[in-house]
DNA sequence: TCACGTTTGCTAACGCCGTTAACGGCGCAT
DNA sequence: ATGCGCCGTTAACGGCGTTAGCAAACGTGA
């Protein structure tokens, strides 16, 4: 993995291309981030980031990447920062640390989980974005694993899933070389649903028809969830 | 509500402007939604649109109510083909049809419950868009007040909702002059956050990485919240 | 019927945008 | 030292939202 003088400072503009992008979506909105702003930011002209993307989407697929990395090591470090062994305090970590960067960073949030970019999932390539957030929903996944494992929470056992579900369930723990029950997986996206649900609405103002202040429904939502789990959710901190 | 002539053909160019739009929209993706396009379409110049709407923007806003008002239709008719004593068929048509509709109208659920077109919600001012969103809200709110008053489920009394949550239910539901209790409200929230996360994952494709066909994942929410509602949900047609 | 003001379309233009082509200089390897 | 490839430039194309200015059509009251 040695790189060259060359190389090093090719990927080296390539971090300088894409943290300007970013720069200039969160202080400017997505719509700034065109490639002549870019290019402006860094004293270059626009064709100059041609060298480096091929197209403006593609130069916003791989911005996605970024934020993607930057979320799940925002994750990570807020599980590492609760206590080893305290599942439930885990599991309040990483929902309210999700929940706390969608609301920090509401515009990269857009970008992540929002209307996706091009025509519409229809040749869907892999590309570096993808892998990000395929490590993100991992991320989760993974937590969910060790939850089980150390606390089993109720699930459906495999013959109770309806067999369409069971399927594709069993599809995605074999392509993932997982080993751990259907209903756990099942139990996971169905959290997931919930969390990206309630902060997605959230974000995007989806709830201000009816609250002023989300943040105390979202709690309440987490306790939910959380008791479904079998998490002791009784301390609020 | 008596127009003259002059009106009346300005609203149906005002109609034809937003129905060629939407169809650009459905037609060629969001992208192409161009005021030369539209424009085009109609034997016009792009300028000429400027006599209907004060930018591209409004205009798309308008869009936006309408689809609304589609979707909000296709509910309606919806639970009006179930039949009228029928809980559980009701509730299952409403959910269902929200589903079917954004599955059958990708490209125009994106627009209304995706990434918030503007800079991001600062200064929201009432528009169509905005009273057609919420005509839709309240569409699903008053099946739950129909599903409590008919058959009332178990929902947390007063007393037992958290200070925060109870204020802000309290001033939506005085806001709106219902009389149904806080604990309705909440569950309301709860189910659509539930709804409205499955649909939009699944129509954004953000469920691809685990699921090929979301449609059984999606009835077994369905079944659930169902459940969760006292709703007998065991038949499945 | 005629004149007048309003409404509705047009063309031309401005400054953006993504993208491409053609070209020059600089660094690196032979 | 020479040549090649990388990296940046300028110029240009077509398309975008938007504005200004103008002309024709329209409805209305005298």
């Amino acid at each position: 993995m040695n790189l060259g003088r060359r190389e090093r400072v090719r990927a080296a503009t390539i971090m300088e291309i894409t943290e300007t992008a970013r720069r200039l979506l969160v202080q400017e909105g997505s719509e700034a981030v065109t490639l002549r702003a870019i290019a402006r930011e860094m004293g270059m002209t626009a064709p100059a980031l041609y060298r480096y993307f091929p197209s403006h989407g593609q130069l916003l697929r791989h911005v996605v990447g970024d934020l993607f990395n930057d979320l799940t090591d925002a994750l990570h470090s807020g599980l590492h920062a609760a206590p080893e062994h305290d599942m439930a305090a885990k599991f309040r970590a990483a929902c309210r640390e999700f929940r706390t960067w969608a609301h920090d960073h509401r515009r990269e949030y857009a970008l992540l989980f929002g209307t996706p970019l091009p025509g519409f999932g229809q040749e869907e390539q892999e590309d570096f974005a993808s892998e990000c957030g395929r490590r993100f929903g991992l991320t989760f996944l993974e937590l969910f694993q060790e939850l089980w494992a150390k606390l089993p929470f109720p699930v459906p056992a495999d013959a109770e899933i309806d067999d369409d579900v069971r399927e594709q369930l069993a599809a995605y723990r074999d392509r993932l070389g997982l080993d751990l029950p259907l209903g756990c997986i099942l139990v996971f996206l169905q959290c997931w649903v919930r969390l990206h649900g309630a902060v997605s609405l959230e974000v995007f103002g989806h709830l201000d028809f009816a609250l002023t202040d989300p943040e105390p429904f979202f709690e309440l939502m987490l306790r939910e969830v959380g008791e479904r789990l079998g998490l002791d959710m009784t301390n609020p901190a």
